[in-house]
DNA sequence: CGCCAGTCCTTAGTATACCTAAGCACTAGG
DNA sequence: CCTAGTGCTTAGGTATACTAAGGACTGGCG
């Protein structure tokens, strides 16, 4: 085993309560976001996925798999979702014919936009009411786990 | 509804970026923790559950599933994992014989432990890392977030 | 030029996890 | 007892994810 690379020594609750405290707030603020979600009937990896392409423009199904860190046929299945629904269209790659482009039609536009409003709108609330250090604290935290989830 | 509370002037890149930041880094990492299930056939939020009974002992199951932020009946499902694959038991409560309390195997224990150590393996790397300003944001940004997804 | 390996995407089948609705089991108060 | 309320379960449906398998296209090599 490991025998001298595990820090054992870094705190006493710390080391036991970082992990698990992240997979636990996650877990809750997962749950928390899916629960936000009334209106449509489409789940929230497809919003997110609408958010992407509305804010970063067309991708390909492989670059929108990757983004989401989801095999290409689990996205394929969201995409289908969203193109069924109108809000995104496929599109052939010009270049490369076994690609394909997906982006927002209008309506699609508008969820993400229509999205985004509904979700800051629970979730700023929420952010505002902390000090600027904490709001701080979690954007560098955001970032940093971004990170790491991407690693 | 949103007619009226909407902060459209809350800044400009900060605010449409900090709950879009928190969004996105809980869907990522979920996703990821998700991903870092190699073992056995059970899901995480039954890991999750497991856990939790590992710590706390024997609950009921509307105490777990207010825990969980979920409802009694997925709850309930949730519990079926973990009895049928022996991990817990259920056990009338004595007092109040509608009730039922969850409590875990010793074979469940056991693999809350593992499933600790497992997910310690991976994320607390990561973690460990960081600096020690970036750790304590995190944890900081933790238990504001756990605070806000359970208000 | 035609074949073949590799890449990109899709569909099919399966599993987890969540929900609402409906119903059973039990408790407590008339 | 009978009835209202509480706790839990099951049934049916949706979203999301995976693996496996196959179709469409590209590019290189005989």
């Amino acid at each position: 085993m490991e025998t001298e690379a595990t820090p054992e020594h870094l705190g006493t609750a710390d080391e036991a309560g970082l992990g698990g405290h992240v997979r636990s707030a996650v877990g809750l603020l997962y749950r928390r976001f899916r629960s936000e979600r009334p209106e449509g009937t489409l789940g929230d990896t497809a919003l997110d996925v609408l958010t992407w392409l509305h804010k970063q423009g067309p991708r390909t199904l492989t670059q929108l798999s990757e983004d989401a860190h989801v095999a290409p046929a689990s996205m394929s299945q969201s995409v289908n979702r969203l193109t069924s629904a109108g809000y995104a269209i496929r599109t052939p790659d010009p270049n490369d014919r076994r690609k394909v482009l997906i982006s927002t039609t209008p309506e699609g536009a508008d969820l993400a936009i229509a999205t985004r409003a509904r979700r800051n709108t629970w979730l700023d609330g929420q952010l505002h009411a902390l000090s600027p250090e904490d709001q701080h604290a979690i954007a560098r935290a955001c970032a940093l786990l971004s990170t790491i989830a991407g690693s």
